[in-house]
DNA sequence: GCAAAAGTGTTCGTACTACACCCATGG
DNA sequence: CCATGGGTGTAGTACGAACACTTTTGC
């Protein structure tokens, strides 16, 4: 019945990266378009011997060469027949995260025209990309909550208080900052270190790092991470 | 580079359905096959002109007619090359509920042969539809705690003793009664009926019912559906 | 009156909430 | 000595956990 089928497969990325306060989404400038072609998230067409997480990680290396420190995937989609108008094409979208050592690093050698946005001055985009990137934030939001990948946006030693202002600007709520403290720590998978921050003013703070063994270790016991607000 | 890709695309449905104490799947034997052919999930090739979520429907209403409760995309699968062994195909697997209504009813009219497996005599199953079932039991357990989807598991009306059983009998957990019936009855959505259970034998018992459009209105206040259990 | 399942209340402990003051540093 | 952010403790409350007896029916 349908031997004749037509449909590419294509894989998109929704890169999230953080830094002072602000949430950050990387994307990139369509290459075939002339002046005024839209921005898009980084992503192409599957090939035919590649399993679909190395197609983004091949297109995210092309496009961006930049490498994530977490990744799943995210939805397919592929409901609006037309939603790219040259073909029908269903997109396979994937999530990742990155630190904030990547967010200066202009868009590397071969890389195309690729741009760090804040998350609020996102531009239009093509295709059906808002869409898919409205549905990565609530994916971001809700796993925020339930598994410890705050970590994974922040640098490897980090302050309580970026850590806490991460939480806060994502999720748009307040925190109250000793009861923050005092649920991370009861986790024990933070730990201190002995440096403490180059400070602008104040009194200076320790750094922390995650402790991504012991989580996994934890996990196996059924440990289950959870922030809950007010 | 990759404008000659030759990717197909495919639906895949996992059918829940749960009867005494019993989680059931339907599945369908392939028609292709011989004798001995593998039992396997519903679903088949998606047609250019139509969306995945009509494809996994008419699939399922040409291999088993039956009608579902429940309905989302689980995940899609591409990274194994050679998942199915023909040609390289990746399936989009869509998570189905039904209630015990459905399960009685032979495979109809031109449905092919299809059949409900108990969840522990499910047997060897063609292409990588073992790990995709793995997959949505996974997802089945999850939601089953944070969304009130047993409701779709069971008839329009039932009783606390089967709710209760179905928790546990998915979740292979104990549950204390008492603690569980506060807690459902105090979330407000679940509604007494004046009808009683057509009795075995005991205390005759109060027949309950959903009622969702109280949950959806629950839902924009911000009400949030959790069961934990010890 | 006995077996079988339904229905119900209380106590206890833990975990979340709310909240305010002192500390270490740089300028 | 002042401004700036860092660090900490306590009391109240609410929710989950544990737990056992009574009720209604059929036989």
């Amino acid at each position: 019945m349908s031997e004749n089928q037509n449909i590419k497969v294509a894989v998109d990325a929704i890169v999230f990266g953080y830094q002072n306060n602000q949430l950050y989404v990387l994307l990139i400038q369509q290459k075939f378009g002339t002046k005024d072609s839209y921005w898009a998230l980084p992503g192409g067409l599957v090939q035919n011997d590649e399993s679909l997480e190395d197609a983004v990680k091949r297109e995210l290396k092309e496009e961006t060469n930049i490498s994530v420190n977490y990744f799943e995937q995210l939805f397919t989609f592929g409901d609006d027949v037309f939603r790219d108008p040259r073909n029908r094409v269903i997109s396979v979208a994937y999530f990742a995260l990155v630190d904030s050592s990547k967010l200066n690093v202009k868009a590397d050698s071969d890389a195309e025209n690729a741009q760090w946005f804040k998350i609020d001055e996102v531009p239009a985009l093509a295709f059906d990309h808002t869409i898919i990137l409205g549905k990565a934030m609530e994916r971001l939001k809700a796993k925020l909550t339930y598994e410890p990948i705050g970590f994974d946006l922040l640098p490897k030693v980090f302050l309580f208080s970026e850590l806490e202002n991460l939480y806060c600007t994502i999720l748009e709520k307040e925190i109250d900052r000793r009861n923050f403290r005092k649920k991370i720590l009861s986790f024990e998978i933070v730990e201190e270190t002995d440096h403490f921050s180059p400070l602008k003013s104040g009194r200076p703070a320790k750094l922390f790092k995650f402790n991504k063994q012991k989580y996994n270790a934890l996990l196996d016991k059924g440990f289950h991470f959870e922030i809950k607000f007010a």
